[in-house]
Order: C-alpha cells, then sequence, then structure tokens
DNA sequence: TAGTGGTCTAGACCACATT
DNA sequence: ATGTGGTCTAGACCACTAC
C-alpha cells in the first residue's frame, strides 16, 4: 500500500464510507448519480479494482445500482405496497400511523404465469399436508408482477387426492381462487400459519425477480388448516424484499 | 478473454455456477473446505481476481463464508430458533408440522446490553404515538444474545411524559416488563401489529450483530395499542435473518 | 463517439491461521 | 514456516449508454 496509514482500515472501505456518509447526508438523493469509478480513480489515488471495491460494498448493502454505460446511482427505495392477510382476513387492522411508508394505492398485482402439474410431494410439503413418501400433489406455481416488474414467486402445493377434478388443477380456478373451491369441497381453510425467513437469493431467483444486486428475497411459506385442523394447502412464497412491506396484528 | 467463450457468460460465473452446483449436490457438505484461490487458479486458469470474483459470488449468496488464513468453506445454516408472539398473545399456533426446522429446545436468549435514555422523539416515533414534532421519548436500547452470538437489536420508544418516574425509565424494568408497567398505568396493551422488511445491513449493524457477507437482517417494527387503540409503544426491532424464523397465526 | 461499468490479467505485499 | 484469504496496483479489452 503506498502512503500513510490513514486510520487502520482498507482504502476501499474509507471511500466507502465517505459515499455511505455522504448519501445519508442527503448529498446524492434517490436515483442521483454519484462519483463512478473513473472519479474515485482521481480523487482517491487509487487503482481501479480499489475503485471497483469501495462501489462493491455500497452496492452489497443495497444503497447503490450501477447501470452498465450510465453511472453508479443511489437507490430509490420505495418498498411499493404491502402484502397483507387483509384478503385472507377481517381487515380491520390499520390502526394508528404506520412505520414504513408504502404505495398504497393503484399498483396492479399481476399474475404473470401460471403453471399446474402434477407431481410427487416434495419431502418438506409431504411432512406438512401429512401425505405418505411420495405420494402425488397438485402443484401451482405462479408470479406476480407489479407494475411490470416481478415481485414474487409462489409455489402452492395441495394433495392430488383432494382437488382432483377441480378447477384446482386448472390455471383459472375461477371467482374466489383456490380456497374458495376448496371450500366447496367442504374443506375451506378457517385458519393459516405463516413462517418468515430472509436470505440472500440464489441465481436462479435473482433471475425471476430480476433482482439487483444487494436485494436479499423474504420468504413466506403458509400453511391453510380447515376446520378440522388439517393442512390442506401449502403455500412457499419468494418475495423481492425491497417491495414488500408485511404487516401482521393480533390481540394480546 | 482468452480462449473459447464457453457459453456466452463471464468466467467466475461460470466457476460460481460449478461450486455451487457441486455444494448442492453435497459433494461439499456443511463446514467442509472448498477448492480456495489458488485451487481455482490452476484448475481453471485464470487470474487470482477472478478466482475471488466467483468465491464473491457465493459469498455474497450466503451459502459459502471465508475464514482469513484457513479456506473457504460452506456455511453451516441452521436457523437455530423462532421468535414468536407466543409471549404476547395466547399460545395456541402450534397445529400441525412447520415448513422450516428450527433448533426448539434449551438455547438461552439474554439480553447483553440495555440502554435507557431520554431523547428527541424521531420522526418516525413521532408520528406513530402521535406526538409533536420534538417532544420527549423514553428509548430502550438493547441487544440480545443467542448462546454469545448476538441476534437482535431493539430500540423502544415510549412518550417521556407516560413513563417517568416509572421503573421503564430504569434498565430494569421488573417482572413482566415494559408492558406489565404500562398495564399498571392503566396503559396496557391490548393489540399489536408488526411490520416487517429485510435488506442488507449497514456497515454498523453488520458489526453489532457479528454478521458475516451475504445475511441480510430483518426488520420488525412492533407497534402496542392500549384498550382506546392508542399507540403506546413502538419497537424497531433489527434481526440476525439466520438466526429467525418468524411465526405468525391468523383466523380467517 | 466518448464515457461508463464489467471482465480479466499478472504480478505484489500483508495479516492471519494452521502446522 | 507454509499456505490462506485480503488488499492493491497498472495496465487491458469489451459492451453498453448517452450524446
Amino acid at each position: 500500500m503506498s502512503g500513510r496509514d490513514s486510520g487502520r482500515q482498507p482504502k476501499y472501505q474509507r471511500i466507502a464510507a465517505e459515499l455511505r456518509a455522504a448519501i445519508e447526508a442527503g448529498e446524492y438523493g434517490p436515483g442521483e448519480r454519484l462519483p463512478g469509478e473513473n472519479d474515485l480513480m482521481a480523487t482517491h489515488e487509487v487503482a481501479r479494482m480499489t475503485a471497483r471495491q469501495a462501489l462493491g460494498v455500497l452496492q452489497a448493502e443495497g444503497i447503490v445500482e450501477a447501470r452498465k454505460g450510465a453511472g453508479v446511482f443511489v437507490r430509490d427505495f420505495k418498498p411499493v405496497r404491502r402484502l397483507g392477510i387483509e384478503r385472507l382476513a377481517h381487515g380491520q387492522w390499520g390502526e394508528g400511523r404506520s412505520v414504513w411508508e408504502t404505495d398504497v394505492a393503484g399498483r396492479s398485482l399481476v399474475v404473470d404465469s401460471v403453471a399446474v402439474s402434477e407431481e410427487e410431494a416434495t419431502a418438506v410439503a409431504a411432512g406438512v399436508l401429512g401425505l405418505a413418501e411420495g405420494e402425488r400433489v397438485c402443484v401451482r406455481r405462479r408470479r406476480y408482477t407489479l407494475d411490470g416488474k416481478p415481485v414474487l414467486l409462489s409455489t402452492s402445493h395441495l394433495s392430488a387426492g383432494l382437488v382432483v377434478g377441480t378447477p384446482i388443477t386448472q390455471p383459472d380456478t375461477g371467482p374466489g381462487g383456490v380456497y374458495a373451491r376448496l371450500e366447496e369441497l367442504g374443506r375451506g381453510p378457517v385458519r393459516f400459519r405463516e413462517e418468515i425467513r430472509s436470505r440472500m437469493p440464489g441465481a436462479d431467483e435473482a433471475d425471476r425477480l430480476e433482482l439487483p444486486p444487494g436485494v436479499p428475497v423474504v420468504l413466506v411459506a403458509r400453511t391453510a388448516f380447515d376446520a378440522d385442523g388439517v393442512a390442506v394447502e401449502v403455500n412457499e412464497m419468494v418475495l423481492d424484499s425491497s417491495a414488500y412491506v408485511l404487516e401482521y396484528g393480533f390481540d394480546a
């Protein structure tokens, strides 16, 4: 390393910290361009790879986005729209002001693609649905798009024996969707459980959700139980974490 | 680039994909060491920086961990233990088998450090608690540690006027904690709302939670409402996403 | 066309962990 | 002491975007 030591931390981290501070101070607002590789090379007298590394830190933190041939820009974090259980439960959870702002209104969440198939149950699906190893399940895969940008991948599992011959095995399940059809079978869900985790996307998920680097996914696994407490559906969802704020409400 | 083209994608991505596939195929199990920079340079005939870039991809995906002087290892993903709302609500949400396994048992979640102070309300806290701009709030900051590893940062805001002179302004709030003290003030919470997001940690959060690269944080903002529907507390939590599975249950 | 970020090379020195 | 990953340099060519 050339020159003095200036604080016991790598150059690229110092540069990253400086840019991060400038962004937080509002010197570069959302969507604005910030100094690129060449600028940093000049102003900090470092090699290209070092400047890249500094910008890479901010990219990995998800606060900055690089566009080929254009520059590096402050990411515009607009949480967009919340996924709620509103449509599943009695929607009385709006009390008080929210911590995070969300674009509530007129955005259109549409199903982008649907694929239905009958498959052998995965170990997880079999376990949750109480099926034997290798039993058949109906698998419904969907991708949801918000204003043209994919934001949610959904994989729903139902016992094939339960749904065979119903519209559930069709791409279009009709009004009310899968849950309405289960209702007609006398197995309508009365209770839901959702489990939530987060991690970085695999290459395939990043691809299908068109995720830039530095954006994690949120995994939501919803299990629907019928009146007898039997699990009738397991839905594993993968969400673009930058597109969703999840909300839950409950009584003490 | 030297040599042929082999598939229209960068070398480092090909190498990363190859290693990823090998890991998924079980060739390298959790905790096992995988080929390092020098190995990849030799076997793939690339420069050091290219080998590093390949390993960097897997690190950013959180499936691999580099240890200085030792090597690169497959990360041992153990979700550890779920945070529930169990202790806040009637704990009847265990029906059926869970989608993700969690180490349920004897791990000890302890408060690592507590700091209480009176501050000017942030814009968010003021908005949610219905306070005027700049009004005073009691802020309780805590860090939770699971078996020695920090896993949760909690920042709780309460109106200073409400809690002044009570144990809530002390590090030790006594049996039952903050909510029990609010109860004694006649403002015990009867309803909760939780908002959930995920993103990559900032440098400070990564530091305080001792997060390796490639691990996102989950943000949980809990608002507690009293019997009149007034928000009495806002708690913003930052969780190590690799340590938690959140669970919620609700009726249709 | 000029400038940008993306990929890649072939070296180098360092702090660190394991032996 | 050896080998590891971490940092850094000084070049290079490319594809892409914006003008």
